[in-house]
DNA sequence: GCACTATATCACTACATGGCTATACACGCA
DNA sequence: TGCGTGTATAGCCATGTAGTGATATAGTGC
């Protein structure tokens, strides 16, 4: 990454910025049982329909799904499934800080605060 | 990440998006060789010293980096190096994608348009 | 041709955020 | 205590974007 230049530098940032809306998470999380067409991602969603098509635009633009019609229908894949390998290591930080702050503290500040197995973490640290 | 509630989500979704601006990659790439303070990186950057103070909060606040007083100085560092990984796994997405579209065309729309070396595509490169 | 369905886009509002300048704060030192 | 340096924050403006309902577009079947 030291030769990036800033085309290169916006690219990625507008990939990361793709990953960085929950509804846009939520469709890539559906669509990991595989390829889904709009009006399924939007009962999935609980939204309008105008706003998942256009969270898909943004996914499809920075190509981290691709498009496919199917007669009236549209159906999106996820275009790389190490996609999810990001998610996962996104995840799997989050959590070892989530327990690094737990074990900071002694406790958690509040009961119902996102527990780490709630989030895939590996397996509950040791102190 | 199928378990993953509302709160889970935003937080991954927040860390994605501190990785969303060309800035903040700037920093984090400034920090692979090792911890630096402001002024060091508001150099490296060329803007203002208040913009980069305002990124590096944003990075911290989601525990990419880790701050550190020292004197009067505030020195900033990686919090954990599998950051860079993810920076990889999107670079060479991108970068296949880029190949692809190349080949999809025969050519380049423009002569001048990111190459995936550009971004270390191939050989994660690391100097 | 005409409906009917599915998707994309438009027009708009509300809000978040990146950038700036100016200023406040914290620390070391004389 | 006061000064100088380094960092963080406040106030502001401009821009971007997520959300909405309404509408345009494309495909299917009559």
């Amino acid at each position: 990454m030291e030769s990036m230049d800033e085309r290169a530098l916006a690219q990625v940032a507008d990939y990361f910025r793709a990953m960085s809306e929950p509804q846009r998470l939520k469709i890539l999380n559906a669509l990991r049982e595989g390829p889904r067409n709009v009006g399924e991602l939007t009962l999935a969603l609980a939204c309008s329909q105008a706003n998942v098509s256009k969270h898909l635009a943004v996914l499809a633009k920075v190509g981290l799904v691709e498009r496919a019609a199917q007669g009236t229908s549209v159906y999106y894949r996820i275009a790389d499934p190490r996609t999810y390998n990001l998610c996962d290591l996104v995840c799997g930080q989050i959590a070892e800080r989530l327990l690094e702050q737990a074990r900071g503290m002694g406790a958690l500040p509040r009961p119902d605060v996102v527990t780490p197995s709630a989030i895939g973490a590996a397996k509950p640290a040791k102190h």
